[in-house]
This record gives C-alpha cells, structure tokens and sequence, in this order.
DNA sequence: GTGAAAGCGCTAACAC
DNA sequence: GTGTTAGCGCTTTCAC
C-alpha cells in the first residue's frame, strides 16, 4: 500500500506537506502541489480512509437505518426511492452509505452502539415503527439524524404532505359524487395517522358523516393483504359505502382484489383511490387513482437536512413535500 | 470516548488484555475476563471500527455496486430482493453492507479506486452492463468479488438458471397448443442472452421453426416501455405471433400494454409468458404466467460465496439457482 | 512554505 | 497469563 511516507519519500518533502496537499491547504506552493500530485499520481496513491477517519473523527459515512424485521423494508418502492434520491445528494456531498442494522459482528447490539462502533457521521431513518426502544434510544442520542415520516422536536423531518393529499383524495371522490367514502388506514404510524386526520377533516368540511364502520384500520406494514382483509371488513358494513381512501397503495391494490372477489367492480360498484404512485398501479386494470408522494424529493431533502446538520447547522428542521393527485380509472362519476 | 486504556486503567490490567478479551483470545484468564468484560460494561465502552480496520486490514463492510445510471438500480425488485438476501447472511455473518459508486468525496473515481479507499474486504456487483471499464477494472484487480448474472473465470458468479426457466417457459406454451412463440429479449446482457438461448433451444427441441421476425430485443434496462416497444414491433410481424415469451416481467407488461392498445387481448388473441415473478404481476389482469426466479436465494449465495472468498478460499464458485414456473392468467390453451 | 513530533484507538509480535 | 513496544496511515499543533 502507498503512504504519503512513499510520496514525501519520493518528492523529498515531508509527509506533513503531503498530507496538506490532499487537504487543499493554503500554504504550499504551487510548485510543490504540482509535484506531490504528480508523485501520487505516479505511484497510484489512494488515502486510507480508515486512517483519516480515526484522526478526524469523521467517517464521511451515513448510516441508512430502515425497517428490517418486515422483510417489507427495502422491497417497498417507497423506500427505494426515497433512499435513490437520498444516496444521489449524499454522494455529491461526499459521503457514502451504510446499512445499520441490529446486528453486529453477528451480534445482537443497538443501532446507536452500531453508529458509534462505525462511527457513522449521521443517520437516516425511515422506519414506520416508532415505538421500537432502539430507535428511541437513538432519538435521544446526540448523533445528527434525519427521520422520515416521523414528527420530532429534537431531530429533523421530512415527509409527504399527507394532509393535503388526503384532503385532495376525499374532495376528489366528492366531486365525483360519492358521499359514502370509506377509508382503510395505515396503521398506528406517522403517516397512517396523518391521512386518517385527513380524511376526517375533509369529510368534516364536506359536511358528510362519517360511519364508524367505514373506518378499518389496515397494518403498518402497508401489504396488499392487510388491504384485503380490510376492504373485506367494509364489505361486511351495514350500508356500503360507494367510495374507499385507502392509505396506501398496496392497500389500495389489496382492496380492489378483495372487492373483485366478491363478484362487485371497480370503479362500477366501488370507486378505490390509493396513495404513493407506485409504478405497478398505473398497470392494474382498472389503473388506480391514487396521491403521488415524491419519494425522490423527500430523499433529497432529507439528505440536504442531515448533511446541513453533520456540517453543524443545529436548527432542527422539518419540511413537508408537495403530493398531487394522480387520476386514472379506477374512479367513477356517480 | 472510552478506549480500552480506560478500561486498562480501571482494571488496572494493560491494554493488550483487554484488547484479548475483546478479540477472544484464549490466553486470558477467566476471572481476568470477567473483570474487564464488566468495566467495559460499566463504562459503557465501544469499540472504534476504524482504528481496528487500521491495524488488521479487515474492515468487516461489503461494498455493494449497482446501477447507477439508468436509476432503475436500486428500484427494480430483482435488485431489492437480491440485497435483502445477501445483507442477511453478510449481517450474520459480521459485515455491513456500503453502497459503493464512481463518486467518493465529490469527486469522480473508479469503483476499483472507491474499494480500496474505504477498504471493503469485499464487494458484490449487481450491473448488467458489463462492459463498463470501471467494471471490468475491478474485475481484474484481487478484490474478493461475487457477480450476479455474470460471467467470469476469475470472479465467482451466481445466476438463476435462465436457460431451463425459458424452456420451461416455450414448453408451458407448447403444452398448451401454441406454435407460433416469440420472443422479447432482455438485450445484451447475460441474462438475456442465455434466455434467448434458452428460447432458441426450446424452438429447435421442439421442431418449431422461429420467424426472425419474432424475435426482438428489448433494451438491457428491463422496463415497461421497452416491453411495449417490442411488442409494437412483433405486431408489424407479416405473421402474428399467438404467444410471445419476454425476458423479463417488466418487458412482459410493457407488451400486456401494447396488446391491449391494439383492442387485442391477452390471453385471447396473445398470450403472455414473463420472467421474474415480481410482485405486482399477480394483480394484473389477467394476472401474468411467468418464470420466478429466488432473488433472496440468489442474495444468500452471493453472500456466502464472497464471504467464502474474503475469508481466505480461493476456489472459484459458480452457482445456478432453480427457476420455477408460475401458471396464472395469460396464457391459454389453443 | 515547510517539517518534527505527537497522537487518534487498536492489535500483534515478542518477552517475561 | 500478562505486559512492553511498535506501528497501522493519517492529521494537527506548533516551531522554524
């Protein structure tokens, strides 16, 4: 392996001055610059980043903390691209990813005793599951984190304005005439619990009444099961409603196989409205309407926050991203 | 930070046992080891990764390469799964996973160059595009690699076993009357290459004569679009094709399309036959007949041949996972 | 502008 | 069983 030592041996400075020259140091001249890069470049020079990092305490690596116990976890579009758009700023910025997990050196440990351990410079975490005691453990740690559709005074977020596209998904739905709309939520999670106070404040704005029964929770993990079972459970509702918001699109997905089942149609018999874009549900027939969530944006904003706060920025921030509703067929005019 | 001097000096033991304790030595008395085991725990003590990997050269993280270019990397579910597998036996096994790209600290470098910088015992590479230099680099250096859907002499490979899956795939359509098969291939990629191959054989096993007209490329990506490309183009066929195998499920969807748009229908008037079994596949309509390939076996394999690789073996491994046929919808009997 | 010296936290001979 | 010593490759005072 090249050192600086074969570089400062070969140019006959020292490796202090080496060492400035990768550091873009102000004081070296030119002259010398010109031949230590050369020199490097001769011997095909590479830093250690290990040998940086243990001098500077700075690993220029961000840990991606994701949902592992679902198996869901990387395999949902969501966080695909949520973590795409993420790793492109990152990368620009000069820091590389890594996943943490629970486990390491094969054993069981936190995911803040694995940050330190690897000395990771930030972390990202988009995990629905905020109860987990690690992931606390984490949030009261010092270390810079940004999380994803989570709410925080101590860490930075991000997340889709769920809100607005809930708001959008009812008034949709309304415009089209329905007045029965259902809603199949995503769970005790942040974002399951935003588009539900969605959906509620628009029917409220409405002025349409909300039944009980038209209310199913699906799972946090947002399966195309969990949303079966759920428009299972409407079907069962003493009065069917004519139109479902369902949180997700997966669940939405789930809810359309389980109406199809039961000898009705979508839209003819029961108009469904999703929320994410994934790419399959533009395929499905009938094609889901659904609220597109940017996940590119929201990785990219992320990524902005967490690097602004490892660069020291220490105002907590938090922003939300623009959705917008995306119609196609499986939506009828009553 | 606590270091193993603070525990040295708590215990009034030297570095270098505790330094034993932590790395199993045997030479260490037991009570020794409980004393030390117990002021690391009290003191809340980790170790620094980064100055281990300095001194043994091991850093204990797997690089991960994948497509970057055409941004579907990361979001194709053949990638997704395929990772999800390999990080769970690298994870159980003591390696954390680092995505690796051609950009470190801002700046442009190779794959080859990025490795060695951050010192990855190893590094798994999911890229159909095998001819980028950056690639074939790393594939001439002595870095531990494992390659998926690949192939090499110096490198181990893992693949799904394309050939029997896509005579699998002529036969099912053979089986169920149909003679005129054509074929939407996934470009010049390995995979789509031995599908094709697998394709030709069939034909020629089968003593069906192929159109060239009915053989058509799909680009390397694998995406929808491509699928519909093709599929318009098997439709100007002077004979129309009555069942068309694609290289992939996306491809196979983009065709479902073109059919479609045409005021076809599949299976009616063209039946359809994927390869990959993503999960979206199921809830088309018709839902899609396809050849699913074990992407989390594929990750598992990766992982334990490269790890076999880091740790000291030398053998170069090959390996081919079994492919499986999936019958659904769109497909029918002649 | 340049360099000497110390140290980041850890492990690996080797001696005792 | 335990400790001494040196060194991994780099950065950082601080002096010149």
């Amino acid at each position: 392996m090249i050192t600086i030592y074969d570089i400062a041996k070969l140019t006959g400075f020292s490796p202090t001055t080496v060492s400035k020259v990768f550091n873009d140091y102000a004081d070296v001249s030119p002259k010398t610059r010109r031949k230590i890069l050369e020199a490097a470049e001769q011997l095909g020079y590479l830093p250690n980043a290990h040998a940086r990092s243990l001098t500077t305490k700075r690993s220029w690596t961000i840990g991606v903390l994701f949902n592992e116990p679902s198996g869901a976890g990387i395999l949902h579009p969501y966080f695909a691209g949520v973590i795409e758009g993420f790793k492109k700023v990152s990368t620009s910025r000069g820091y590389d990813l890594m996943f943490i997990s629970k486990d390491i050196g094969g054993k069981k440990s936190s995911y803040l005793e694995h940050c330190k351990i690897r000395g990771v410079d930030g972390v990202v975490v988009i995990l629905p599951d905020f109860t987990d005691p690690y992931f606390l453990e984490l949030l009261e740690s010092s270390i810079p984190c940004v999380l994803l559709d989570q709410e925080s005074v101590t860490k930075s977020t991000v997340c889709s304005d769920n809100m607005a596209g809930s708001i959008m998904a009812v008034e949709h739905l309304y415009s089209l005439g329905h007045r029965l709309i259902a809603h199949i939520g995503g769970g005790n999670t942040f974002a399951g619990k935003k588009r539900l106070q969605g959906y509620l404040h628009a029917m409220e704005e409405l002025r349409l009444s909300v039944n009980p029964e038209h209310v199913v929770q699906g799972s946090y993990d947002y399966t195309v099961e969990s949303g079966r079972l759920a428009m299972e459970e409407l079907l069962q509702a003493s009065e069917r409603p004519t139109a479902v918001f369902a949180a997700g699109d997966n669940l939405a997905v789930g809810a359309m196989m389980a109406v199809k089942s039961h000898g009705l149609s979508v839209p003819g018999d029961i108009s469904i409205i999703g929320f994410d874009d994934i790419e399959m549900v533009k395929f499905l027939t009938p094609s889901l309407t659904t609220i597109r969530q940017d996940t590119y944006a929201l990785g990219n904003k992320a990524a902005d926050m967490l690097i602004y706060t490892i660069e020291g920025g220490d105002e907590v921030q938090s922003d939300m991203i623009p959705v917008q509703l995306v119609i196609r067929e499986s939506c009828r005019s009553l």
